[in-house]
DNA sequence: GCCGTTTTCGGCCCGACTGTTTTCAGTCG
């Protein structure tokens, strides 16, 4: 059993427990405990008993659920409360303005079990007449249901949000009331998919901040317009919510706005320790304000070091800013190569001169040019004389570029019994082997982790590309023993990549700990398909951050120099 | 249901907005 199965389990029971009016502590204590269970890297369903109830936010009771739930594959109090509370009664929540209670009551008053049935009873005028609800809540109800089945709400990439985001502030710079402005939320903690977006602003009329905001061109609805939060829905069905806030609280908003939400909560009691309080307005001793201006200010007088959004999730960043031992992240900056690029050889859409050009403008000193191998036929992949080709082209064009090498490299397929699709011979002949799995993603977990680790075993190969193969939105990733992998390739002396396509950024944050804790190196690459596309190292940089890695952990960042003395380049 | 250098019991983050309330509950972030 992986682990974000036996962490949807929890948090099923705590929606349910929810519905049910269970206590909300007990509720909550199952959604951390999920939170807990997905950031292992280990798989928690190899670990003991007592190993479990360990891990911080697990207790003696649940250790024994989740233990049980790994042995029999179920959880009693699941099946139990399933049985009552459905997965289409669950879906309900997503409805704005049904929560826990509200559907307690449908349930209880209109034998409520569906979309369908909450549609016929709002249709029907039924939800007017109960306490806690009205019309202009049924009118609304109906209006989701209706909006929602033709465009249902999803999770939009990070790149995605980031346009949105930026024609947005440019939107609302032309308003001269505002005198700070951030986005603030997932976005800021560059989470790989964006539910809505956040947006701060510091002002001393907020009025015309919130009129100029629901004036943006692209919104559909405004869905709350108050003296200091508005929120409306754009056309696309993106939520986006404004705050604004005096200048003097900024920082103390900023933080409060960025979350994440249970780094807040840990916050706010690290607060309460020290007998203060702390909410977007600032942090208090009573009356007074201690700290908001800014967010150095405010964790400075909890006693901890400015802790960058990228980590802010509850993962260990606050004690490591209170001992005075975070990381000291990865930029963008500190890249010096890319390893993973195509050019029309492939399925690249430019030539090799093009991407390197480009590679050249964006700062690198070395690129590594790694079109696919024969077996992928669908990009036309290389074999022995089209790779030779290739290599005359390379050739000649070292011969123009000075200031940036040019790699001999390739993206290796791994056949599914993980022998590798191209010889030892002509592998040996390359500067950079990036092997990667293109079908047969669904494999038996114990077959794909073999299949991995026989890749690995081979001398030639110098990293995995994308190695879990997810796409954002669209395919889950290949099931194996991440842990094992890791070991083999710590052996190795094999690299795992940080694929930075947006729809892939792959690895996973939690992955990167685990690959940094485990002494295995990484590469952050574009894989990119034309020039353009090296502007996704931006994106594989927020991966590795979230991930809390550090320049030294990624081999690209060194010179050529010294990248060289790791494993000598066969043809430079 | 978790947790503990005030505690093994009694706490558990904090505030804005909406709708329906006639003084506040529910939802949301």
């Amino acid at each position: 059993m992986q682990n974000t199965e036996i962490a949807k389990v929890l948090d099923e029971v705590g929606d349910m427990l929810e519905l049910s009016g269970e206590n909300f502590f007990r509720v909550r204590a199952y959604h951390n405990a999920a939170r807990a269970i997905h950031d292992q890297s280990a798989a928690v369903a190899k670990m003991t008993r007592d190993e479990i109830d360990k891990i911080p936010g697990i207790g003696a009771d649940l250790a024994g659920k989740i233990a049980t739930l790994i042995t029999t594959g179920e959880l009693p109090l699941h099946r139990e409360l399933s049985r009552k509370f459905t997965g289409e009664l669950l879906e309900l929540r997503t409805i704005p303005g049904l929560g826990p209670k509200r559907i307690k009551t449908l349930i209880d008053r209109l034998h409520i079990r569906n979309r369908a049935d909450l549609e016929r009873a709002a249709k029907a005028g039924k939800l007017r007449g109960i306490k806690g609800f009205g019309q202009t809540m049924e009118e609304k109800i109906l209006e989701t249901i209706a909006r929602t089945e033709s465009q249902p709400a999803r999770r939009i990439l990070y790149s995605e949000a980031e346009e949105v985001a930026a024609s947005l502030v440019a939107h609302l710079r032309a308003c001269r009331a505002i005198e700070q402005l951030e986005v603030a939320g997932s976005f800021r903690r560059r989470r790989e998919t964006i539910g809505d977006l956040d947006i701060l602003a510091a002002a001393s009329n907020s009025q015309a901040v919130m009129d100029r905001f629901v004036a943006f061109p692209a919104v559909s609805e405004v869905s709350a317009k108050g003296d200091t939060r508005s929120a409306v829905v754009l056309r696309s069905g993106l939520q986006i919510d404004l705050r604004v806030v005096p200048r003097a609280s900024f920082g103390a908003a900023l933080a409060y706005f960025t979350g994440s939400k249970p780094h807040n909560i840990h916050l706010r009691r690290i607060a309460q320790d020290r007998g203060l309080l702390l909410n977007e307005y600032g942090l208090f001793r009573g009356e007074s304000i201690v700290a908001g201006r800014t967010e150095e200010r405010v964790y400075r007088a909890l006693g901890l070091s400015w802790i960058p959004p990228e980590l802010r999730e509850d993962r260990g960043e606050i004690e490591a800013a209170a001992s005075g031992s975070l990381p000291k992240l990865i930029t963008r900056d500190d890249l010096k190569g890319d390893l993973h690029t195509h050019s029309t050889y492939t399925d690249g859409r430019n030539s090799i001169l093009e991407m390197v050009q480009k590679a050249r403008e964006c700062g690198l000193r070395y690129v590594a040019v790694t079109d696919h191998s024969r077996r992928l036929a669908m990009a036309h992949g290389l074999d022995r004389t089209r790779l030779h080709e290739q290599a005359h082209e390379i050739e000649r064009l070292r011969t123009q570029f000075k200031d940036i090498a040019i790699l001999r490299g390739i993206e290796l397929d791994i056949l599914d019994d993980g022998s590798l699709d191209l010889p030892d011979d002509i592998l040996a002949q390359l500067d950079w082997v990036v092997a990667s799995v293109h079908y047969k993603l669904d494999q038996d977990p114990r077959e794909m982790t073999r299949r991995l680790t026989k890749a690995i075993r081979n001398r030639n190969v110098d990293a995995i590309g994308h190695p879990t193969g997810r796409l954002l939105g669209r395919r889950e990733a290949s099931r194996f023993e991440f842990d094992e992998i890791l070991r083999v390739a710590r052996e190795e002396g094999c690299a795992m990549e940080i694929d930075s396509q947006p729809d892939r950024l792959d690895l996973t944050d939690t992955l990167c700990m685990a690959a940094k804790r485990s002494g295995v190196k990484l590469v952050v690459t574009s894989d990119a398909h034309s020039p353009r596309e090296f502007e996704f190292l931006a994106y594989g940089i927020n991966q590795a951050r979230r991930g809390w890695i550090e320049a030294r952990d990624i081999l690209n960042t060194r010179p050529l120099k010294s990248f060289r003395e790791r494993r000598p380049l066969a043809s430079l």
